[in-house]
DNA sequence: AAAGAGATGGTCT
DNA sequence: GACCATCTCTTTT
């Protein structure tokens, strides 16, 4: 699982009986020999579920105030995994709307914060499988076609800027996907 | 429409 | 004590 692969599969969310969802549009890359990796300078307290098994999530609090959920993509002890960075709303949008209260439905999830609010993702849920069945948060391939990609730099980070890892889903675009 | 700054806290040097 | 894989609000063009 690379990160392209990710575009267009459904990433669901199921707690005390209310689930939402959303398609997965924009994400990006992060291995362990990459400066702008969490994982750079190996296996630390935080960074410990991103050096785990893949298919599991790796959450981060990020600026003290927003987590941000990673997908882990490399083998075991890798520190590999791909950042969800966007996400259109599909199942419980009401829910959706009513935790990002005030926001124009084009800004409920685009971008690695508000995602992560809009769909009830907390640092609780650093380490858990997204493969497994029984899952409160899961990856869904429900059959829909991948979406036509495009490729550019990663955002929000001072050291890799060269390496073009982000990944976004052209019809995302234009403006739904970045601020 | 674009640019700037503050919030806010864990992690690592 | 510095540095952030961000977001939102305010100010300026």
């Amino acid at each position: 699982m690379v990160a392209p692969d990710l575009l267009g599969k459904l990433l669901t969310v199921e707690r005390d009986g209310v689930r939402v969802s959303g398609r997965v549009v924009e994400t990006e890359a992060y291995t362990r020999s990459d400066p702008a990796s969490h994982s750079f300078n190996g296996p630390t307290a935080r960074n410990a579920a991103m050096f785990g098994l893949p298919g599991r999530l790796y959450v981060y609090l990020s600026y003290g105030i927003h987590c941000c959920a990673n997908v882990v993509t490399g083998s075991d002890g890798d520190g590999q995994a791909v950042l969800l960075r966007a996400v259109v709303p599909i199942d419980g949008l009401d829910v959706i709307r009513s935790r990002r209260r005030g926001r124009p439905d084009r800004e409920l999830a685009n971008g690695p914060g508000k995602l992560c609010e809009a769909l009830g993702i907390t640092l609780a849920d650093d380490g858990i499988s997204v493969a497994d069945a029984g899952s409160p948060i899961r990856i869904v391939d429900d059959g829909t076609a991948p979406p036509e990609t495009i490729v550019g730099a990663r955002v929000g980070i001072t050291r890799g800027v060269d390496t073009p890892w982000r990944f976004a889903a052209l019809h995302a675009l234009p403006g739904r996907v970045d601020d």
